[in-house]
DNA sequence: CTAGAATACGAATGATTCGTCGCATTCGCT
DNA sequence: AGCGAATGCGACGAATCATTCGTATTCTAG
């Protein structure tokens, strides 16, 4: 694979006036529709501009090019899903290995309601799988789940801990991405989050016995 | 996603001189050197055929479009590791989960010494992602592996079992597919394996207990 | 009210790519 | 040798896209 040119992922320049910053808020808007209606393949600056009711000229004063919105898009998703997640694997009221069948579900579940969307988001990821921005959210989204490790494997090293981490979180989100894509029901959906949450738990509790 | 026009994804038409039998050879080869070099956006029909040595539109003489060209390699691949793993999980003189775990070392191992051709081939399989010859290959690697998981879970339904098999299988090969593109180091990749092993054993072992 | 800054526009540009077609060359066979 | 079929060639048409730039419009401060 050749080196490619650098992409510029971040955003342009900020709105100043109002009626501008409800011209991002359409392209964001106009951005997941399109996306999610047509698949990545065919999301283009073009449809994007026509479906937020814009020229593309516009769209480009606010983004440097495409990536930049399908990152954004990508982003934000990130953080919805993240605090989705976060919230139920820190809720003390249960205990730890029921909370990640419980967060393994609740992700499982926000995949599959929205799977055009997610799918075509990773669809598009490949196109800046490498940037240094993707390993921020990646590295920061582990580090949520330390804390959670904390709780299940005490006595591990914090080198164990964090491998563990990602050996989970990986496993989850890839898992969840690949069911999700193959457009499943709601109930062959919920088998796999409860079979993947049993599998989890019992690869900890494999690490909890044996360290 | 809209529909998109249907691919044609198989041969076009069979070579009856040697030359052209060599052409062909000539291509495939040519086409798994650019694929792994320049990646899935870089694979281009005339990069192809320069790589070959070859005209695009003898090319197109034994290929309907691109696709079939990349879905061939895919079959080609996917021929050999289904029988490099299905050799180890067969192999009736280690036990069922020792098995489990070599067949996981294998792949991993086999996934990440061919890391930018498999890459490439994940990312250009976005193109032909509901033919039905993919759902084909991918029930008969799940049949495949219903041997062994009746050898695992000698209680279990039918039913049950496919859905361990096929539980097992993608988490095996996405997670799989997700490490070696996050280009490791081979002890890394190894480390990985044994996790993974640990994971789907103890997922096993809970269904062998559990029903 | 007005000037100048900010914003919006969209046609034009340049780059890529797929796949075809008419013609040239080579092969296999008698 | 010589004929018809198979094979090989590569310029070309058509399509798609990302991005820019000169111009028009709208806003805001004074």
């Amino acid at each position: 694979m050749k080196a490619a040119k650098k992409p510029v992922i971040s955003a342009r320049k900020s709105p100043r006036q109002r009626r501008s910053t409800q011209l991002v808020e359409d392209i964001l808007e106009a951005a997941t529709r399109v996306l999610s209606r047509e698949g990545a393949q065919r999301f283009t600056t073009a449809r994007v501009a026509e479906a937020a009711g814009v020229s593309v000229g516009s769209l480009y004063q606010y983004f440097p090019n495409k990536e930049a919105i399908l990152f954004r898009l990508q982003t934000d998703e990130w953080q919805r899903t993240g605090e989705l997640l976060h919230s139920i694997l820190a809720d003390s009221s249960l205990a730890p290995l029921d909370r990640l069948r419980a967060t393994v579900k609740a992700f499982f579940l926000s995949e599959w309601d929205e799977a055009s969307l997610r799918i075509a988001l990773g669809d598009a990821a490949l196109n800046y799988r490498e940037a240094p921005e993707v390993q921020e959210h990646r590295k920061a989204g582990l580090q949520r789940s330390l804390r959670f490790l904390g709780e299940v494997l005490p006595n591990a090293s914090t080198k164990e801990r964090r491998f563990a981490a990602d050996v989970v979180m990986t496993t989850l989100s890839v898992v969840g991405k690949k069911v999700s894509e193959q457009s499943r029901s709601k109930a062959e959906v919920e088998a796999w989050s409860e079979a993947m949450g049993e599998m989890l738990c019992a690869y900890l509790s494999r690490l909890m016995t044996g360290l």
